[in-house]
DNA sequence: ACTCGCCTGTCG
DNA sequence: CGACAGGCGAGT
């Protein structure tokens, strides 16, 4: 569920606060996650460690602990939340990491598609899920990585998009959303667009990233997304095409479509994506 | 380069 | 009941 925008949003509240506290307990029992969840591993390695910075590269989160490192993904519907006891403990919480300050960090996700990954900080870089991550997508590299691949693949441009390996952070939304800003048909080759589409393309993928970002991500009307301080972000009403089959594109009128390809949704208007 | 599986929940 | 969901990776 969790694309660029939702994760910086949720690094933004749980940066101020938890940074700076430290770790008085944990609670969880293991469960089957993309990677297993030890909470006991939790309990021995974190317990007493002070939390220095949360950072992010793509969907990741990076916590770094003085000691120990933690990354965390969000899979379809993880969530992180900060509460203040006494609070109730919500369905599918898989971790609860109790600091010292009264606040207490919980990890929920019911489809279980994420995982919370504990290490010494000196693994992070290696952690071979980070480790195969193209540039994050807001990073001036990440354009340039764009095109030096894109010139030479014939996948569809929005698979491209959304291969991780190649930048990092762009799902499902923000990549039909960035096609259609800069005007380019989900189906295209890669290889066929010319570079001056491309870069537009890359351009116009920032800036689609940031003003999600600015809105705070996009809660759609189930409002799977909160941020950790339990917020919606609103970005929803300014999408295009994406959820939004059957309704008049903005541009140029035409119908917005839905088509399945490779299990995913993708979202296009056939009057003005070429 | 595609299909499927991993899970649970919701909607039509 | 089937279809589908902001992701990812193991299989062909």
């Amino acid at each position: 569920m969790p694309e660029l925008p939702e994760v910086e949003t949720v690094r933004r509240t749980l940066d101020p606060a938890l940074v700076g506290c430290r770790v008085a307990g944990v609670s969880g029992r293991p469960v089957k996650m993309r990677l297993p969840l030890d909470p006991a591993l939790w309990e021995s390695q974190a317990v007493g460690a002070r939390l220095l910075s949360v950072g992010r590269h793509g969907k990741y989160l990076i916590c770094r602990f003085d000691r120990v490192a933690a990354v965390l993904h969000l899979g379809m519907s993880g969530q992180i939340k900060i509460h203040t006891p006494p609070t109730a403990t919500a369905p599918h919480t898989h971790l609860v990491l109790r600091f010292e300050e009264g606040r207490e960090l919980h990890f929920v996700d019911p489809r279980r598609f994420g995982f919370a990954a504990l290490m010494a900080p000196e693994q992070v870089a290696s952690f071979e899920p980070l480790a195969r991550l193209g540039p994050d997508a807001l990073e001036p590299e990440a354009a340039e990585a764009l095109l030096r691949t894109a010139r030479r693949s014939k996948v569809p441009i929005h698979a491209l998009l959304l291969d991780q390996g190649v930048l990092a952070g762009i799902g499902n939304i923000y990549a039909a959303e960035a096609l259609h800003r800069s005007g380019i048909h989900p189906g295209r080759r890669a290889s066929s667009l010319s570079h001056g589409r491309l870069a537009r393309l890359g351009e116009t993928a920032r800036e689609v990233l940031l003003e999600a970002i600015a809105a705070g991500g996009t809660t759609l009307s189930d409002g799977g997304f909160v941020a950790a301080d339990g917020r919606q972000g609103y970005f929803a009403v300014r999408l295009a095409v994406y959820d939004r089959e059957g309704e008049a594109c903005q541009r140029c009128g035409e119908r917005v479509r839905r088509r399945v390809l490779r299990g995913r949704s993708v979202y296009f208007c056939s009057g003005c994506q070429h």
